[in-house]
RNA sequence: GGCCCCGUCGUCUAGUGGCCUAGGACUCUGGCUUCUCAAGCCAGCUACGAGGGUUCGAAUCCCUUCGGGGCUGCCA
């Protein structure tokens, strides 16, 4: 029987969750389930200056509700936890010594100034900057020396000569000589882990099988090899690796959490669906491999493999994801339409929550399904329903207030007034008899006076509906007051 | 500079030697429909970075070149 998979996301949370973070998460997750593996999550902790317990928790709630399950790691978790890497400092400790013990790694005494210096000249001298390998074979006196200076010991990993050779998943073949791979950092003189070792640790421990990541730890993947090695992995037992292509901005530069839009806390707020998220975030360097484009999570589940994962980085594309957005939330039942509209509705406070109101807005939903891309567009489409006076833009206010409209709408007034039965049919007729007929009017222009006097804007649902669900006096009342 | 990765419409992509006078989606443009805005439908614009090979035949294979990106940290 073949191994279970295990794939893993793990990141390090030095702000929250953005844009690329989240499409390597939504490839783990979604590699694991469509092989019926597990996806564990790790909180890559190791710099505790930069990640705080505040963007922990932001992270943890964005997986939550993109619906991106993990089945080890935090709050759920697992048999080779803990999974905040802040909680594993023993391990990565004893494991460094072992190194140490087996040659595999040295005492390093060279100061900060010391490396910058003499990478300073290797600079200058045309060589490729990195370690040059000065404490790889200290004598003891030496050591004694640093030592009676006062200097502290880093630990660093010794790169063996020759080459480290490795398939990725995505890219082939991929090869690194360690001429240029010099000896790296294991762990800082107060004991503290590097990325490097606290990562290759962790995924052997928890026995991860396949690492997808973003290409950008490509070339840090030897020095995770030589790790794996030290610990006593046979080249058959290391982990699968598939680097992800670059998620970037429209600009060609890569996205990065200094651009407010990165954030996915953002495209929540702005009413974007998770599902939409997941499934524009799934065409970012992958694709079904048919012309089908909208698919729903577990299509993603059923279709998603490596072997369709691009490897050449795709630029975000906002358009795109709201294109999407809208045809999810065209797709949504009126229910779940509501559900997700609610919260939109009372955070800008259209509505209070009362029965009443939320019957209104069920009502209202229908009408304005198809009109919008994103969840916050609900609250000016529905806005004038629930306040007791439109208030008017400049463009609309000037058109109101012409002398043309103000007869439309006299009109539009003697006519509605005496309908007994006040549904959008029955509107219609009498409108349509007294403007287009009565008048002479173009359908354009006779309801345009009419729906801003009723909205307060020339842009708005369905006007017949729209007068309905405002009811007869509301609507009326509107309609007297732009003409007065 | 060195090492590594990448290169099909504006954007995301399909394409693994002939089905490609390169398909789909988004955008954009025009039209239809129409009470506004949308939605929907129809049509259109636009691409294999360049140059050499290999082959009867190349977007697909090879080489060179150009361009973009990443890494080159006691960040991850």
């Amino acid at each position: 029987m073949a191994r279970e998979i295990r794939t893993r996301f793990a990141p390090s949370p030095t702000g929250d969750l953005h844009v690329g973070n989240i499409r390597t998460a939504l490839f783990d997750w979604a590699y694991a389930r469509h092989t019926g593996g597990k996806l564990i999550f790790r909180i890559e902790d190791t710099d505790r200056e930069r990640v705080t317990d505040e963007y922990i928790a932001r992270a943890i709630e964005t997986l939550k509700w993109l619906g991106l399950e993990w089945d080890e790691g935090p709050e759920v978790g697992g048999e080779f936890g803990p999974y905040l890497q802040s909680q594993r400092l023993d391990i990565y400790t004893k494991w460094a010594k072992t190194f140490l013990e087996n040659g595999d790694a040295y005492n390093c005494y060279c100061s900060t100034e010391e490396l910058e210096a003499r990478r300073e000249a290797q600079r200058a001298s045309n060589q490729a900057p990195g370690y040059d390998g000065k404490c790889r074979s200290l004598t003891p006196e030496e050591v004694s020396k640093f030592l009676a200076e006062g200097r502290k010991p880093v630990i660093r990993m010794r790169m063996p000569d020759g080459e480290t050779r490795f398939t990725d998943l995505i890219r082939g073949e991929v090869v690194f000589e360690h001429k240029y791979v010099p000896d790296f950092v294991l762990m800082r003189a107060d004991g503290s882990p590097l990325y490097t070792l606290a990562v290759a640790v962790d995924d052997v421990l928890m026995k991860v099988t396949h690492i997808l990541r973003g290409e950008d730890l490509l070339s840090s993947t030897p020095r995770q090899i030589r790790v794996y090695q030290a610990m006593g992995l046979a080249t058959d037992e290391l982990p699968a690796f598939a680097h992800l292509p670059f998620v970037m901005g429209t600009d060609n530069t890569k996205l990065s959490k200094r651009n407010g839009e990165v954030s996915i806390a953002w495209y929540r707020e702005e009413g974007f669906l998770p599902e939409a998220i997941c499934n524009y975030l799934a065409l970012l360097g992958w694709s079904p491999g048919d012309d089908k484009e909208n698919i729903t999570m577990k299509e993603l589940v059923e279709l998603f493999t490596i072997e369709r994962v691009n490897s050449s980085p795709a630029r975000f594309d906002m358009k795109k994801l709201e294109a999407i957005n809208g045809d999810k939330i065209r797709a949504l039942t009126i229910d779940e339409f509501l559900t997700r509209a609610l919260p939109f509705l009372l955070k800008e406070q259209v509505v209070k929550g009362e029965e009443s109101e939320i019957e209104v807005v069920r009502k209202a939903l229908p009408i304005i399904q198809e009109r919008i891309a994103r969840m916050k567009e609900v609250v000016p489409m529905l806005r004038f329903l629930f306040v007791n006076e439109v208030t008017f833009d400049d463009e609309s206010a000037a058109k109101v207030n012409e002398a043309d409209s103000k007869k439309v709408i006299s009109t539009a007034i003697e006519a509605l007034s005496g309908l007994s039965l006040w549904s959008h049919g029955e509107i219609e007729s009498a409108l349509r008899k007294a403007l287009i007929e009565g008048l002479g009017l173009k359908p354009r222009n006779a309801f345009g006076p009419v729906r801003i006097a009723v909205t307060g804007s020339h842009i708005s649902p369905p006007l017949f509906e729209s007068m309905e669900l405002l009811g007869k006096e509301r609507s009326m009342a509107r309609l007297e007051s732009a003409v007065r």
